[in-house]
DNA sequence: TCAGGGAAGATTGTATGGAATACGGGCGAT
DNA sequence: ATCGCCCGTATTCCATACAATCTTCCCTGA
């Protein structure tokens, strides 16, 4: 419902213990360079250590935590830099999936114009309902994505992008942004509709390329801070 | 040594219940679709089950097997259409970093040109060392990508690439064809030497659709041949 | 006062046993 | 004869016990 991808192994305590931790990385309940120990989680969840141990497994190769032989695992922590990284092949790959998008007379553009109406509706409220807004949002850019003919090119962005950052980004954007952004919907539907592919791909471009400006001033602005260890409270 | 990226997790048993199994399924020794028994490879490995369960669960993670639950974990098997995808991927992915590191003054042109003169010297060769040359080819692009400035990059196309099929790709050129993948790396030297950033992109891209022509030439004769069961002898 | 060593505690890494689950063969009913 | 059910077997999944390793802190000695 929410995202997709979420690797269900099909197994009971794993996959509680998975999602989880997952949860608690993604809302920021856990911070980056938190430590996970295996028997604090294992008695949270009421489970024992081998299903933590197997769900620690898969965060860290889902790049979401970081292991340290014979220390244990902690939350990755993401520099500047690394969300650079990461929008520069977010945009790369979107783009280049939108314009595949275009070109396949299979992509569903009845939905993506609903899912474009619905998100303009939502911002032009008093008070936007952001959560709804991006999960909107994340629909958008799957049906997108997933109308490129490449199911790969779906899985590889879900695994780069790992919303830990993203998350809340509406929220950031200023009323001029928003309106922008919510444009932009709008035109990569048109362009898409019409089978342009180099307009598809030019509009989703800008569209994230706007994105990450925003995301950069934010992170500009709440820099250094002072050094957390993570745990938000015992 | 050999590619890099091998996830040395820094434990012990873990590790080589992962590497062993890597190996014997990038060697073709356990082919698509075999199950791959917690007991038995615990057994051969002289490990016990847990690292052997640990190993097989970064394998899935790699996306060189299958978890199915309650059933076990199997090999990976890779139809004509995944093929696709992922070439579609690793040259939008590979030419982007060829251009980006065009543009990067750091770049290694001499490291780069020694490695296209040596593959060219085994080349003309009377019996090319196959092996020596797909690592000297493996080294030249994980180089450009390295030098790229994007280190995820380097860790995107490695995961999506998975050599299992890419393997011995070269012993399936003709001659023309290897002379022609040869004098590639040769101007993708000169290109990003040049600091232009779109003749390297676009010989990057020239010289990997080549060899996707290749490889697509080999499916297509190889292919049914009735089904194996996996294991190459007991 | 401060550096070094060593033991105790905590945590991860490995091994193994028991519970749950799925598959395959045989038997009986229709 | 074929379909469906039941039970035995094999295998995974989870729990727990044990071993190895790292960290911390105190104690000793200069």
């Amino acid at each position: 419902m929410s995202t997709r991808q979420e690797t269900p192994s099909g197994n009971l305590s794993t996959d509680v213990a998975y999602q989880s931790i997952r949860a608690k990385i993604l809302s920021g309940e856990l911070a980056g360079g938190a430590w996970l120990r295996e028997n604090e989680l294992a008695n949270q969840l009421g489970v024992s250590r081998t299903p933590v141990r197997e769900a620690l497994g898969r965060l860290v190769a889902d790049g979401l935590a970081r292991h340290e032989p014979n220390r244990g695992v902690r939350v990755e922590e993401w520099t500047p830099r690394d969300l650079n990284e990461i929008y520069d092949l977010r945009v790369l790959l979107e783009s280049h999936g939108t314009a595949m998008a275009a070109l396949n007379p299979a992509t569903d553009v009845v939905l993506l114009d609903k899912l474009a109406s619905e998100m303009t509706l939502i911002t032009e409220q008093r008070h936007p309902d952001f959560g709804r807004l991006t999960e909107l949002n994340n629909n958008f850019h799957s049906t997108l994505l997933e109308s490129s003919g490449n199911e790969r090119l779906t899985t590889v962005v879900a695994s780069i992008v790992q919303v830990p950052l993203v998350r809340q980004t509406f929220a950031r954007y200023n009323q001029a942004e928003l309106e922008r952004s919510m444009a932009h919907h709008h035109e990569i539907v048109r362009a898409v509709e019409a089978g342009d592919a180099q307009w598809a791909e030019a509009i989703m471009r800008a569209h994230l390329r706007a994105g990450w400006s925003a995301m950069q001033r934010f992170l500009i602005a709440s820099r250094p801070k002072g050094r957390t260890d993570g745990q938000a409270d015992a």
